[in-house]
DNA sequence: AGGCCAATAT
DNA sequence: AATATTGGCC
């Protein structure tokens, strides 16, 4: 959200990763309306990133089943009926809960683990539950509820995450106009330090990359997680501290 | 036992 | 470039 719309300023934020504007004041319209926008990409985004184990393996035609999922009924036909069945390294249903979270990772047929946009929001989202005090590998495990994710892996992630943090922050006062729409951002108000752990949990502040549709792995802003979307509001899941998982929320406009 | 970090390996 | 591993140290 931005109070001066000249070329300039869009030119900034767009450098900094930002893919649309609203100038202010803000109408609800608009706000709603870049709302669905982002809830359709990250159902894409869901969607690719679960198929990612997949289109990797040289040998596996764009998995079948996959887009036996992607188009229900109509393209599954003949021979693809008998190879539904099996196909490993699918990113199967109770690997992801009913939030679209990733549950398990058992990324067969490869040794390292791929931290997918998705994985790495949940990694976030663990980070700043937890605080910058508290975000050590054990822990954020411990609430990332991802079978077999061990604790040498979240600790590498976490090395990253935390060098890149430290290139970014220190550095130039201005970083990371995020996705507007979030309302998030407050890196513009307080270009503080203390923004290590920041809700963004922008990874690649310093990315200067624009907008990009493909998914390199773990770095991509961090939105709230959208699910449902309804006339009234958009149903939203936050994290619950209590129960440890993420329960329903509503957001009304 | 864990964590942190830098270096190093894959 | 991203991730895993290792080794030194707290």
């Amino acid at each position: 959200m931005a109070s001066s719309g000249d070329t300039n300023t869009v030119m900034k934020y767009v450098a900094n990763g930002a893919f649309d504007f609203l100038l202010k004041p803000v109408r609800i319209e608009e706000l709603s309306n870049i709302w669905q926008h982002i809830f359709r990409k990250q159902m894409q985004d869901h969607k690719n990133n679960n198929m990612v184990g997949n289109l990797e393996k040289p040998g596996h035609p764009p998995s079948t089943l996959a887009m036996a999922r992607a188009t229900p009924a109509t393209t599954r036909s003949t021979a693809t009926e008998a190879s539904l069945a099996p196909l490993e390294n699918e990113v199967r249903d109770d690997m992801v809960n009913y939030n679209g979270e990733i549950t398990d990772i058992r990324d067969l047929g490869k040794s390292r683990l791929t931290w997918t946009t998705q994985l790495h929001r949940q990694f976030i989202a663990a980070v700043n539950h937890l605080g910058e005090d508290k975000a050590v590998p054990k822990k954020i495990l411990g609430i990332m509820k991802v079978k077999h994710l061990t604790r040498e892996q979240v600790a590498s992630h976490l090395q990253k995450y935390r060098m890149q943090l430290k290139k970014s922050i220190p550095t130039t006062s201005k970083q990371g106009a995020t996705l507007s729409s979030t309302a998030l951002d407050k890196t513009q108000d307080h270009p503080s330090r203390s923004q290590y752990f920041n809700q963004d949990g922008c990874m690649e502040i310093m990315d200067y990359s624009l907008p990009r549709d493909d998914l390199s792995s773990g770095s991509e802003c961090m939105l709230e997680e959208l699910n449902d979307y309804s006339s009234e509001g958009f149903q939203d899941f936050r994290w619950d501290s209590d129960k440890q998982e993420y329960g329903p929320c509503f957001w009304n406009f």
